[in-house]
DNA sequence: ACAAAAGTGTTGAGAGTACACCCATGC
DNA sequence: GCATGGGTGTACTCTCAACACTTTTGT
């Protein structure tokens, strides 16, 4: 009886977002020890006594990825009693989105052990992390449909050929470019910002975003 | 250093939402000890390390109201390190909708320590309980407008002036009858389901839901 | 001149909004 | 017959989807 209030393990995972190579992409690590060893893993850690579980989270993202000031959200809590077979651990996972950009700044971090997969072509996961991975591409798509994050996505300056992509790959299929153009544009969120260069066709149009990013975000 | 990662303590709070006598209410029960003694808080208690999250919820649902097969939905997880000031505990909260006739049923539970209160006219809260009403009311607008989750705070059979009137309660503004109702018709997932009896007043059809509940609520 | 991607408008269908009167019942 | 809430239709606007050709640049 005693040991049924026991106190559980608390974790943050975080997955991690980012469109490279006209393809979205996740990090995971492989993990170096039992159980699951040399399996791959959304990354994660232990929540420290004395930071939120924002911080905790931030904290992991800045370890992976040496990128900060990221976009981050906190997803869902998973709490099966038997997700991990060592014992009782609660996770609360998050996800982040990270431009191409910043990638390659930082794409440094042990990289014989963390690596960018397609979410159209993921290995086999750890725990119950393919549960988790797909609750945070439904999150993700949503998100692209009702709010205006796809801006953390893309780099400061972008194309609407760039912008377009993006929902073309994350809902896998294709969108008109003259009605997906006309309704981005109507909304009145982004300002020219010059034209691209050294490119062997007709240069497009740069434009980034207006609004400050957390004021549109806040629908949800 | 040792303690920096000791575990927390995690509990589950349920935020249980109503509507009645054409008000939207929130379950509440008054604390018996300190901290925060003898102020209202949202009812919520341990995870025992059996148990998943959801079943902690809905144990805890079930020992506040007496009620079975509520819909329940996980809401967000709290965390703040300082959120209680006796150590650290983490609560995933979790969000119910339970229909007044329910409520008529099993209002009897520990009657002295728990009350229904009116969204709009809340007594102060314990720890940052007011922050994750404020939460939930916000989650509870969104699902709303855009699932079939009203139903849930519906007797099975039901008018559609009752339907109009929660809407109009958790949105705080009136809607025009025909437009209202044209637009619930036209999605085609009510059924009529007889007419009212012991009215004074012209009686109204009674209507029920259609289809599975769970598969149209599933938009998140 | 050709390859490659950028850029641009119109039409039709359906959804949303505004708006006011008659109907069925109990007393 | 009157008080109470129930029930109904039309016209306008706006948004969304379908659809193909011309323009600019580098080679």
């Amino acid at each position: 009886m005693e040991n049924l209030f026991e106190k559980p393990l608390v974790t943050v995972d975080i997955i991690i977002f980012t469109v490279v190579d006209s393809d979205l992409k996740v990090l995971l690590i492989r993990r170096g020890v039992a159980p699951f060893k040399d399996m791959w893993a959304i990354p994660g850690g232990f929540v420290r006594s004395d930071e939120t579980l924002e911080e905790a989270a931030s904290r992991e993202l800045v370890e992976e990825t040496g990128a900060k000031d990221i976009y981050l959200e906190q997803l869902y809590t998973f709490g099966n009693p038997k997700r991990d077979p060592r014992g009782r651990v609660i996770t609360i996972a998050y996800f982040a989105l990270i431009n191409s950009e910043n990638i390659k700044l930082h794409a440094t971090t042990d990289a014989s052990e963390a690596k960018w997969f397609s979410i159209y072509d993921l290995p086999q996961l750890a725990f119950d992390h393919k549960d988790i991975l797909d609750y945070a591409l439904k999150r993700l798509r949503w998100k692209l449909e009702y709010t205006a994050i796809v801006f953390q996505l893309l780099p400061k300056r972008f194309t609407l050929a760039q912008l377009q992509k993006i929902y073309e790959i994350t809902f896998h299929k294709k969108f008109d470019k003259r009605n997906f153009r006309k309704k981005i544009l109507i909304l009145n969120i982004l300002k020219e910002a010059g034209a691209q260069k050294i490119v062997k066709h007709r240069p497009a149009k740069l434009y980034s975003f207006k609004g400050k990013i957390e004021r549109i975000i806040e629908i949800f």
